[in-house]
DNA sequence: GCCGTTTTCGGCCCGACTGTTTTCAGTCG
């Protein structure tokens, strides 16, 4: 379904930078942007929605209406097929140079009729560039350096992974400076996006000097790249750029807010300031002063919490995944924002690995204690089952193991539940025999092999899974791992369905090289009524502090407390796994 | 092209930085 959507909303931002090529009136680009957006956001098929009902959508008025009708009837936007024609592809081609704009692409284009990269690396050795009117050597310096850099890996986004333990890092390090009151890091690494372009990192100081002088000297910092009064850029040693901006104390909350973004979400809360009257930026929410007096002091309305600066503009605020502007914005106004889940919730962590498994690094032991000192009511131990080779345990290891579980059990009020993580065959077929399967307290099952079968098969399987009596949770359900490979071709509606109706959970995996499901499929899985975990797969001690990777994953969908299964007690829980087995057995 | 707690025209998010300029335009995040 989201098919149409993706494909409009690419069609009307084609538009749009077309129409910028073309040297449009910039707010009727912006309007196509806004439209393309919208679309993005929609929380619905547009494929589906009643004609005459598409301008009611915000951000689309009679003219895109049509335009989407038109896309829906004919597949194309007479109006697009025509710019196309229009702006030659070269001159699109040179806006990828970085530094060089629409503006200037087209004033280069123009004047010198320049229609590739490769020719604009040409004027800019023969020195033509510095010739037109406003453009002079330093100009085509830069865009020399563009030139050299498309292509070079510091633009690429990362896994949000690769960026996490330098940031916190970087953040302990900056907490102990007695000049700093707050450190944070903020951008789309605190959003939780899945991959990040460069860490912010946020220092409430009255004192930047300081503060910025033992940023630059950290021994993660390879190269400083600039430094001034509020700002300083460097590369770190793990090839990421950060950037660090220290901000008085006072305006903590709203740079908090302008930092964290996203850029949407900031636009869409700045307009609202501006209709009241009122304007946004990251020193704080400020009266604008009657018209006239030049000169005044602007009233300043909240800054020093990000609660603060929401609330003055009658929003309830917003948690920071959230904050992508697709529907947030309207529902905290409104007073239907979601009360997403929070790590405080959690009772416990249904999927975890002791060194039974070939792949987990620790005893049994120590997990456990590291789930008590985590102050769990319940940690499920789900090592590989047999079917995974090289990692499997047998019928006979985990009955071994069931001894280990009972002596540990006698230390501790934490509730260790006898798990394991099964491995559904291309069949759907599962580990063991079905009344050992019942046997365990909990049963997570997960793909591990032949991911590279058609979108049917590995639907087929992973339903055939759900309907087990012992099967609890599907682990990591897509398979995915960012940056490296994609998940299998699932029919996600189907498997949205099939779990409601088997009462299966799927699990949100906290692993920060995982987050699967993603914040997008957490959204729809909520949407179809389905229960989802909050899990670590924990292999190592040290991963069971991922679990906020997973929350704030959650939390991107849009999942509440009841919405996640390992939020109830142990009661709450054992009821879950009891009615499956009622019910199926 | 869109939109309205200043409503059907006249606005449209905000600031830093850069380079080119004597007051601003373009680009970026």
């Amino acid at each position: 379904m989201a098919w149409t959507n993706e494909e409009l909303s690419g069609r009307f931002r084609e538009i749009a930078e077309l129409l910028q090529l073309s040297g449009a009136d910039r707010f009727r680009v912006r309007a196509y942007e806004r439209a393309a957006d919208a679309i993005t956001a929609a929380r619905v098929d547009l494929a589906a929605v009643p004609r005459g009902e598409l301008a009611e959508l915000s951000g689309i008025g009679t003219s895109t209406a049509k335009k989407i009708a038109e896309y829906l009837d004919d597949g194309e936007i007479a109006m697009l097929v025509e710019l196309r024609e229009k702006v030659p592809a070269g001159l699109r081609e040179l806006t990828r140079v970085p530094g060089l704009g629409p503006k200037t692409a087209l004033q280069i284009h123009t004047a010198l009729g320049i229609d590739s990269v490769a020719a604009l690396g040409e004027a800019v050795a023969e020195r033509r560039i510095r010739e037109l009117p406003g453009l002079g050597a330093k100009t085509e310096d830069n865009i020399r350096d563009g030139i050299r850099r498309i292509g070079a890996k510091d633009t690429d986004r990362r896994p949000a992974a690769d960026a996490i333990a330098v940031a916190e890092e970087l953040c302990a390090l900056l907490r102990r400076l007695p000049e700093a009151h707050e450190v944070a890091y903020a951008g789309s690494l605190r959003r939780m996006r899945e991959t990040v372009g460069d860490i912010d990192i946020l220092v409430a100081s009255a004192h930047p000097q300081p503060v910025a002088e033992a940023f630059r000297r950290s021994p993660l910092v390879r190269e400083v790249l600039a430094s001034g009064d509020t700002k300083t850029t460097v590369m770190t040693v793990r090839d990421l750029q950060a950037d660090l901006r220290v901000v008085a104390p006072e305006a903590w909350g709203a740079a908090l807010v302008y930092f964290t973004g996203s850029k949407a979400h900031n636009i869409r809360i700045r307009e609202r300031a501006v209709r009241r009257a009122l304007t946004l930026n990251e020193y704080g929410l400020f009266r604008r002063p009657d018209d006239e007096a030049d000169d005044a002091v602007s009233e300043r309305v909240a800054s020093r919490t990000e609660a603060d600066v929401y609330a003055a503009l009658d929003l309830a605020e917003v948690p920071p995944p959230m904050r992508e502007d697709t529907g947030e914005v309207e529902a905290a106004a409104a007073r239907a924002l979601p009360a997403v889940v929070t790590l405080e919730q959690l009772r416990g962590d249904l999927h975890g690995h002791s060194d039974w498994s070939g792949d987990g690094k620790a005893t049994l032991d120590e997990m456990v204690e590291a789930a008590v000192a985590r102050r769990y009511a319940y940690w499920a131990v789900t090592d590989h089952a047999e079917d995974l080779t090289m990692n499997g345990v047998t019928r006979a290891g985990m009955v071994k193991r069931r001894a280990v579980i009972a002596r540990l059990q006698e230390e501790t009020s934490l509730r260790i539940l006898d798990g394991a993580e099964l491995n559904i065959a291309i069949d759907g077929g599962l580990d063991y025999d079905r009344d050992f399967l019942l046997t365990f307290d909990w049963c997570v099952a997960s793909v591990h092999t032949l991911m590279t079968r058609p979108e049917r098969e590995q639907t087929a399987r992973i339903m055939a899974a759900m309907e087990h009596p012992a099967v609890h949770a599907i682990g990591h359900p897509t398979g995915r791992k960012i940056g490296k490979r994609p998940g299998y071709d699932l029919d996600f509606d189907a498997i949205c369905e099939a779990a409601r109706e088997t009462g299966t959970a799927l699990e949100v995996n906290a692993s920060p090289r995982r987050l699967d499901l993603s914040g997008e499929m957490v959204r729809r899985a909520v949407e179809a009524g389905v229960s989802l975990t909050i899990s670590c797969d924990a292999h190592t001690v040290g991963d069971l502090g991922s679990m906020r990777y997973g929350v704030a994953t959650a939390q991107r969908g849009w999942a509440r407390a009841e919405d996640v299964l390992n939020t109830r007690d142990l009661d709450g829980l054992l009821a879950f796994t009891a009615a499956k087995r009622e019910r199926w057995s």
